[in-house]
Formats: C-alpha cells, structure tokens, sequence
DNA sequence: AAGTGGTCTAGACCACCTT
DNA sequence: AGGTGGTCTAGACCACTTG
C-alpha cells in the first residue's frame, strides 16, 4: 500500500476486495476491526465503514456487531437489472417506437390475478392486451391488469394513443414492486401477435406494483424470440 | 414532520421517499438543497447526504453538482436478483440434492465461447455438461466452459463427485461477472437431459466471469419448465 | 460486560457543473 | 465564478451480540 495515497472510500472498498480476490483474506476469515483498516490504511474509521457497507451490500462480506467482519464462503451472486420502459428500450436500439392498443375491457379480476396481488375478493380492472413494436415488426406483448379502484383515471386515459405502461410510470406511483422473470411456449393469440412461430420459446417479465396496500397493476410481457436481457455493469 | 423525532439517515430516505410518492416533490421537480433539507428535519447534511446517495442508487432521483437534485420523470425500475448455488436453491425448497456428472472434456474453445469471454484466439478448455437434480427429479441442465489457462486446477477435481458450480464458486474468486437471462426452446440432448417434451420453453440463465482480463468460466444453465426467478425485495 | 459495527455531528475542503 | 453535491475527519454515543 502506498500510505501516501489518499483513500476514498470506494479505494478502500476496492482494497478490501481485492485482498478478498488474493486470498489475503480468505472465505471465513475474520478481518481486522474497521478501527484497525483505518489505521492501516490512514484513514478514518467512517471511511473504512463505508467501504465495508458496500461490501456487505454486494454479499461479499458478513458483518455482525461485535462479532466482525467475515468474508462470506459461498459469495452470493447478485446482480441487477434495469427493467425499462419499453418504448426508451426500443428507441435505445436504434430502432422506431411503435405501439397497437390491441383490447381495452372492464372485467372482474380472475384468480390468477388476485394471487398475484395476494387479495381475496375480485375488483373491477381494467384488462389491456396491447403491442409494442420496434421498425414496425412485434416487440414485446403485454398483457395487463390494472385495478380501477386504486387508479380510476386510467379509465379516462385514451390508450390507442398512449400505452398504459408509460401512462402509469409518469403518473402512477407505487410503494412497493414484484418481478420475475420466466420462459413460455409461443401458442395461438400470443404467437399471432409476435407473429413468432407456434412452439418458440419466449421470454417473460412479470411485474406487479402495489401503492401501499392497494393493487395498482400487474403485467405479462412477452418478448420476441431471441430477446436477452441483461444485468447492468 | 414530528420534529423531536431523530432521524437516521434511513428514516431521511423514506421522508423523501415518501414526499416523492405523494407529489409534494413530482416528477421532474428540484428538491432543496442537501443543507436546508437537514435544516428542516433538523439532522446533519452528511445524513442528507447518505439518504440522497441511495435513492440515487435506486434509481428515484438523480444529482448534479450544482444542478441539484431533481425526481426522475421516467423512474428506472430496478430490480436485484440473487442467483443462487444450485445446492442451495434446492435445499432451501425442501427438496434432495443430486448431482450428475454428463460429459467432461478438453476442448478447443468454439467460437460462440469466445464471443462470450471477448477473446480473440482459441485456448484449451475444460467442457463440462452436468446435471442439478431436484428429488431426483432433473432440475436445471448445465453446459459449462472452464479455462484451463487462468484454472489449470480444475483439471484435478473429480468432477463426478463435486459439481464445477460449487468447486469455482468455494475456490475461483472472479473480478468481473456478466449475467443475462433468456429462453429457448427444449430440443434434442437438452430435452432429454431435463426429460422436458421436446418444444417446451426453458429459462436460461447465462453467467460468465473474468479474474482481470483472463476468463474463467461461462456456464448457460438452462432449467425444467415452469421455472420461475424472482427478485429479492 | 465488553467489543465491534452503526450512525450522528460539525466543520472543512474538494470537484464538478452551470451560468 | 459560484453553487451544489461528494467526501473526509475526529470524536462521540448507541445498539447489538457474543463470550
């Protein structure tokens, strides 16, 4: 180390990891009190603190109050994902945004619906099936739930104009966010809209957002064949 | 606001939080500065500071030296996901753990892996295909290269025995590490292998890592059907 | 009971960006 | 040139957990 450096706290972070990836400290290994790293490495204990915060976000490390800090033995692998908007992800390709309001129908919420809000009695929704394209050939397929009590005016919205995915996200915030992701098998209504062969596989993301306790909506997006996504750096 | 109250920086963060969600800050809005903001609840600007940071991180507002912070108009949806050790993940369902070894051979590095690691030349690599059985019943298929360059300690584990997943992951700390997920579609070996009908769509989970610029291993884990990932809170 | 991480504070200086 | 976020520091006290 060169003591004459000064230490930001991401370069003590990156110190400490790198020692991690060299063995210096080894899976389960106990490192030395912060108090010690600062001293160390010539910082403050508060640097060093909140290096280890962002070890001990990204799984590296484990740290209990007076138990210290362990470098963690199975890692946790994590990583994030931006789930975007669909139209910016298109237009981010280079490619032209277009989108087809495909079904716009008041219905009661089915119970798959309902599990995956985790409520017990149907509402009023309104169910959107519409079509996101990119150089006008098929993109992505939405369907979508959206509870008219907790969002009444999306029943004012004009949806052949605007998709309720960016309608929402501008103007519908929420507290608290589901996804997952899966794969299923192209078939009748869905592989006519992606005009994607009967049996290819498609990828889905699964979004479910509540405002407090309240359902706002919940979303299927289906991708084209071949869609990727990938984590950020 | 109940001023007596002290605030950590993380009841800071969900104030903000909070008055981004009910519109007292709306989209596209400037916040006050760091200082009168810790004026008005009545803490430190350092505490500001840290709360700010995060919810940058989240993705709700964005800063800029002297531009200030502002709430983002199209708020990023950003979603972290834990992917796991197999063994774990099959544990923590209650499920028993089995482990197979399909094929192990010395290779020459395909071109597709190449694109995968950024390498322009062709090494000498471990490939490994093995399989994840959940209650002995196939759970996740996976088709693995491991260099024998940056790993030439590979070479000497007994694969049939312990699986390549666990082995790197106690003994090959990575510097870098791309994840991306897609589908596709059951066919010939890998539907054998899965015993999924042939046709059925499979998630895949694509994991590649580096230690500096040398790769170490990619591995395209593909799953049984009705396989679902979802994102920590 | 004591050790270690978690957080706060007040002040200082730096770095970046807008004007 | 000036304003605002970014970070550091030293010291203090708190809170959890373990021996």
């Amino acid at each position: 180390m060169n003591v004459e450096t000064r230490m930001s706290w991401t370069g003590v972070r990156d110190e400490i990891r790198a020692r991690i990836l060299n063995r210096t400290y080894a899976p389960g290994d106990k490192l030395p009190r912060d108090e010690d790293i600062a001293a160390e490495l010539g910082c403050a204990r508060t640097t060093v603190q909140r290096a280890m915060q962002d070890l001990s976000l990204a799984g590296l490390v484990e740290r209990k109050r007076k138990g210290g800090t362990h470098v963690r033995t199975d890692p946790v692998t994590r990583a994030t994902f931006d789930i975007p908007i669909t139209r910016r992800e298109v237009e981010q390709r280079g490619a032209k945004y277009n989108y087809q309001l495909i079904s716009r129908e008041l219905e009661e919420t089915p119970i798959e619906v309902m599990a995956r809000f985790g409520i017990q009695r149907p509402s009023r929704m309104l169910h959107v099936k519409a079509l996101h394209l990119a150089d006008n050939r098929p993109y992505i397929l939405e369907d979508r739930w959206i509870d008219t009590t907790s969002t009444p005016e999306i029943l004012s919205v004009d949806l052949t104009r605007e998709s309720a995915n960016e309608w929402l996200v501008r103007h519908k915030p929420y507290s608290r966010l589901e996804v997952s992701f899966s794969a299923v098998k192209a078939e009748g209504e869905t592989a006519k809209h992606l005009s994607a062969p009967v049996g290819s596989a498609l990828f889905v993301i699964e979004r479910t957002t509540w405002i407090g306790p309240a359902p706002i909506t919940t979303v299927q997006a289906v991708a084209v064949p071949g869609y990727q996504l990938s984590a950020r750096n």
